[in-house]
DNA sequence: GTCATTTAATTCAACCACTGAACAAATTGC
DNA sequence: GCAATTTGTTCAGTGGTTGAATTAAATGAC
């Protein structure tokens, strides 16, 4: 492995010219195949493969024959099938191939995570620690820490990391500086080059930067993405101590002009409302944000770690504690005018629930779904889903390690020339 | 031209597979080339062409033959360039070959024009009539009149016209049908079915649907993308008797999941305000529609007709009309409210204010910028640019147009093969 | 005015990847 | 055991790109 050194923002590596090269064109089909292998629902069989992308079988086999000597697909246990005829070899992602690095920021924890081809987490480490008191540098250097092992473990299982994306709850910037992370305390943290003397996540490897740093919120609705059960686009609110959103179009995250896509906590709930430390007035954060549904609740002075509050909010909700209920409606109304102003703009026919949401999720839909009723447009023709994440307090960091690998798939090309 | 009937609404009519064989190479490659020369500013060479695309200049050359024996490109004038060497012979899109029919029904008005392959407006009529009173069906075969003579019109210039769209102010589904346009008293019109007897309108020509039915803010905001001032991504604004909005990003008009996206009329502003009559509360509309600002002008009742109002208030605005001037910035204001939820969300840099916001920009710009600068979290990094719409007041019929043309250039192989 | 220099565009043999048909392989069912 | 069926591979053929050589058409120096 080259020691490159390179980290980078959330903008692609190389921008595709759009040209369609003869070189391309296999590599297109590459990229074609095992995207429909990933997606698929069984292992395909090659003939199945053919059907389904209008290539020949001819074809399908060439590439399939690249893809498994370069340890991206597998041959699987054959698949049985009813009636006559030869059976098929039923194709899968490799387990033993590229792998993906994971890691997360966030306020009161660290978390790193592996995830192979298939989408299996193949090690998840979270330490928790309360970062506020701790120096970027530091947070960083322990980060590596935690990065360190999780690739020692990885190779120990025969995976070859090929990228790490990190998570850090604020704004990014293309270069991956951290402009600002309130809940963090950050601002105008330069994460490429305080990591600069940690190997283990400063090397490039098949030509894919070796880390990329994205907003949590963002590697949290991929996670969702990739996790399967929601459809090609959706909003996901990540309701941590801030606010945050992923915007998932046609299957791929929006992240706007600059990357600062989805800062939903900062949307006007009641332009006239209290003044908010953003500057602005009214904003959703002071209406659902922690503070806020704690405060609403009563519960402020607790003292409860950011961790517990969730649970502690959960638990209560769930024996029917009247202040909480009122709360988390008062919560759930406020996130029901900005989710309205979301689909009214872009018509998303799903809302997933995530963070310290998801739990509270049975508590929080009932009025987000009444203000959409109330104020969509289209409701009355188009029902939106409101459901809870599928991962857990973690999916940042499993979105990241899923987005390294899902780069592997987009784009097999790179992988297959590093050999 | 065979005469097989369809008409549809906003899906893409033939889904690509993503498969990329070998007769979809060359495909691939004339709509790169193409698009290119479409996109740039003067006309390039295929030396040009070949340095641009990464393609080799064999390849460009063999590329553009097909092109301009399909009459979608023509030689210009050698352009002067500096320095030794043969001069080149540059490239401009055909104004000689296929051409679309962009068709507008609104409030008070047909429209029609007919925009060649380069952009240009080649037809266009305004039928001056007050739809209301008028049924579906009728407005229909008056706007089937006004087509036929377009189309006469552009066949005399010998242009090809390979489709039309339609633009309407209210919600399309994906059959054409018209679900609801309430400022024109429209519900459920099946505009496909009631243009059935107008040949102009219901040929399928080059494989081409010869009607597509669509939100009129849609187009407009794609008049706009293709006139050219606009980045890839924006959000277009039309202020009308209603309020809606085009998203464009990346490009490409975000239509949502049904096709309903920017229904930005309808976003709360004030959610415990009055009562809309879309159920809602608060809505944008009663702030900043036409009757809204009118009202708040003192100018209800003067019995404008709805194209006369937007002049008569920029009148009264240029002459500092006190109540014209408070009532633009709280229109302004609850504009820039509502922009500053789209921009945290959606991350965009620019905003333009088309229809009759247009000709007012001079005095709605400053309280949408400063609710900007006081709500978005990334304003201080990221300014906001709030500019007026290119295009006229017709807007809608020429991004329709344009989206027809748009659709051969973006693939050209349907033209091509119909020869 | 001639000629080297420079850039544009075309020609052509080579090559790459896909195509389609024929064929081999592996199973079911009668 | 054999026909039927489906999977997967082999191989000559072909379409389209490639890269180098060639032709074309200008500028500028001497």
């Amino acid at each position: 492995m080259t020691a490159v050194w390179q980290c980078q923002g959330v903008k692609s590596p190389a921008a595709p010219s759009g040209a369609v090269r003869q070189g391309n064109l296999r590599e297109l089909n590459l990229a074609l195949v095992l995207g429909r292998i990933a997606a698929a629902r069984r292992p395909p069989s090659r003939a199945a493969l053919a059907a389904d992308t209008g290539l020949t079988r001819a074809t399908v086999s060439a590439v399939v024959e690249d893809l498994v000597s370069g340890r991206l697909v597998t041959e699987a246990d054959p698949t049985p099938r009813a009636g006559a005829g030869r059976p098929a070899r039923g194709l899968v992602l490799a387990d033993d191939g590229p792998a993906g690095l994971g890691l997360e920021i966030n306020v009161d924890y660290l978390a790193a995570c592996v995830i192979d081809l298939a989408g299996q987490v193949r090690h998840h480490t979270v330490h928790r620690v309360d970062l506020r008191p701790v120096s970027p540098a530091d947070a960083l250097s322990r980060l590596a820490g935690l990065a360190g092992r999780a690739r020692a473990d990885a190779e120990a299982r025969g995976l070859t990391l090929v990228g790490a994306a990190l998570g850090v709850p604020g704004l990014v910037d293309d270069a991956g500086r951290v402009r600002l992370a309130p809940n963090l305390g950050w601002r105008d943290v330069p994460v490429p080059a305080l990591l600069a003397g940690h190997p283990p996540l400063t090397e490039r490897v098949a030509g894919v930067p070796s880390l990329v740093v994205d907003n949590e919120a963002n590697l949290a609705a991929l996670g969702e993405l990739h996790a399967g059960a929601a459809p090609g686009s959706f909003l996901h609110i990540s309701g941590e101590v801030g606010i945050g959103a992923g915007i998932v179009l046609d299957g791929a995250l929006f992240r706007g002009t600059r990357g600062w896509s989805g800062e939903i906590g900062h949307i006007p709930v009641r332009p006239d409302g209290p003044t908010c430390r953003c500057g602005g007035r009214g904003c959703l954060e002071l209406y659902a944000g922690q503070e806020a549904i704690l405060s609403a609740a009563g519960l402020v002075g607790a003292d409860l770690p950011a961790d517990r509050a969730s649970t502690r909010l959960t638990e209560l909700a769930a024996a029917e504690h009247p202040a909480v209920l009122r709360a988390l409606t008062e919560a759930g109304t406020a996130i029901g005018v900005t989710v309205a102003s979301v689909v009214n703009l872009l018509d998303l026919d799903t809302v997933v629930l995530g963070g310290g949401y998801a739990p509270l999720t049975g508590w929080l839909r009932p009025p987000v779904l009444a203000e959409i009723e109330r104020r969509v447009l289209t409701a009355a023709w188009s029902p939106v889903t409101v459901r809870p994440a599928t991962l857990g307090a973690t999916a940042a960091a499993v979105g990241a390690a899923g987005s390294v690998v899902r780069r592997i798939i987009a784009r097999p090309g790179g992988w297959l020339a590093r050999l």
